[in-house]
DNA sequence: TCAAAAGTGTTATCCTTACACCCATGT
DNA sequence: ACATGGGTGTAAGGATAACACTTTTGA
């Protein structure tokens, strides 16, 4: 109860900044060469309570300086406090506390090719496994779920429980989209994953690197954990918050506006429905004008309708 | 980027410990004589990285030394990391970041009346407009409302919205149990309640103290903002978690479970309507016995079918 | 005239909500 | 007999999921 025996600690923040472009969520990521490849983390810096007033200012405050970029919503993910959470470069001794942020960005570019620092990646290449756009991926019954339902053989059933519902391995079960932290925790666990060989975890199949093609492109410390507890939280949010529109532009046809929600969601979602969730939950208002961009038919621009945000208690697209 | 230059800080824990007993949920608090008074807060102790692998388990651990609790489910709320959070009285310029977490208790006994010390208590003495079991409560129309109304009078646009979504002051708008946190933020910026006063802010009504049966008994620091919080998630978990059943005992009548479900949720439910969704979700089973303590009819015994954790993706009660 | 994408109408189904009613026990 | 609380059937209304279809442009 007494204050004073605290140990003083050092407090870090990550943030997971989503941007997105031409139908690919993006990620702002840190690439730091590293003999002779390359690894990508978040942006983390550390938190000085004399410099700002909230973490989320201070958090605000380090991505300005860090990547210039000023941040829409902003929102707090967890507070880790592993001690062996991962070892730092230049740890001397100090313990560290993380607090993770998603944040959304506007007007985000991808990365040049093969360029290092900051700039933003398309987030399906660290979670190859969440991106059913293009229907089922491959490498899911090919390498992911036999890799992972042989790792289960010689585990628990608590083990092959969590499997059986992340990954909807049964009939009747369907692939929940919200469900990505599961899904990478089960693969950290299964040591199928470069993450859990660089923390030492006894590996499954400790002979070979895992190909970033099926198992996504590894991070630095705990931030690809990070990032998929980042996706999860967004794809459910989506569902009764209007954040979507933090990644659309001003203006923007119905088309526009779905493709961005099923970049994020990872998944397809039925033309007349998607419109009549936007309609009823009177989410969007027709500016008038039209645009020919498209290739056939023009079609109709429209606007966010802010009033939403006081009319209704939570407006969202729930599909 | 470099962690070196991080600030020094320290991490407190505070922790809403949720029990029930007798249609009363329960919070464990600390109780201290204030100049002939008392004043409640949450327990709450430093985190140690040095002597706890995970902030969770520091938690678990101090509470065990504090209170003699072995806690179920615990889960974290938030971290808050503001300067002038709230004066210490042993601070001596350490930086605080504080992080709040639920954790469920079983077997909670209400405190005796009068006790110092740490003891349950009734969660509703601290917000009593979130009790509507007895219908909507008259301090609402009589007392609260008609002071929110005045301060947003002579305030914006922005808070007059918050009030209306808040407290569902317009026709089509239904009172949300999940909003405590939003009600209570409200309360405060409106300087009605004790922890404005505390705080400095200035007042709405600044000539008295608020009447604890009105406006609920003030907690020391940010505390009941912590509870708030709690409740909150608590309320809003139930639906699709069976935390529930971390607060009945091994076996129960369906009446029970429905009357703790109502005592959190501050609200009644269709009797049918809640058997039905026990029983389509396949949470309960029945034991074969019945239980006489009841008045009327005896009632079927029911214990909780641990299996759904494995069968169904989510298993909880919307109502 | 055809491809491409916009945009709409309608139905079958499930889930939610609420009504009204019956049942088994103690006094 | 009747009060008390346990326990159930069923119908109305609304939300959801999916079908197939029409419209408007550019090439």
């Amino acid at each position: 109860m007494t204050r004073s025996e605290s140990t003083r600690i050092a407090i870090g923040l990550s943030a997971a900044i989503v941007g997105y472009q031409d139908q690919t969520p993006l990620i702002l990521t840190v690439r730091e060469a590293q003999n002779d490849a390359a690894m990508d983390m978040l942006p983390f810096g550390p938190f000085d309570p004399l410099k700002h007033r909230t973490i989320e200012l201070g958090l605000r405050a380090f991505v300005l300086a860090q990547a210039g970029l000023e941040l829409g919503h902003v929102e707090q993910l967890y507070t880790f406090g592993d001690r062996g959470r991962h070892a730092l470069p230049d740890d001397e001794g100090a313990h560290v506390v993380s607090v993770g942020y998603l944040a959304l960005s506007r007007g985000a570019k991808l990365r040049d090719k093969g360029s290092m620092g900051a700039g933003f990646q398309p987030w399906y290449c660290y979670f190859p496994w969440e991106d059913w756009r293009m229907g089922r991926p491959d490498i899911l019954d090919e390498h992911i779920l036999p890799a992972l339902q042989d790792w289960a053989q010689s585990s628990d059933d608590a083990h092959r429980n969590r499997l059986k519902l992340a990954f909807a391995l049964e009939e009747g079960l369907t692939w929940d989209d919200e469900r990505v932290l599961d899904r990478y925790e089960l693969l950290y666990e299964a040591g199928l994953i470069g993450e859990a060989i660089a923390d030492g975890r006894p590996s499954f199949t400790p002979s070979m690197q895992p190909d970033p093609a099926i198992f996504g492109k590894a991070m630095r410390y705990d931030h690809r954990r990070i990032l998929a507890t980042a996706i999860s939280r967004l794809r459910s949010k989506l569902k009764y918050r209007p954040l979507i529109f933090e990644l659309v532009g001003e203006e923007f046809t119905l088309t526009d506006l779905q493709k961005t929600f099923e970049a994020l969601a990872g998944r397809h979602f039925h033309k007349q429905n998607f419109r009549r969730l936007v309609e009823t939950n009177a989410l969007v208002e027709p500016t008038g004008t039209t645009s020919d961009q498209t290739g056939g038919r023009p079609a109709q621009l429209f606007r966010f309708r802010r009033e939403v945000l006081l009319e209704r208690p939570a407006p969202g697209i729930r599909v």
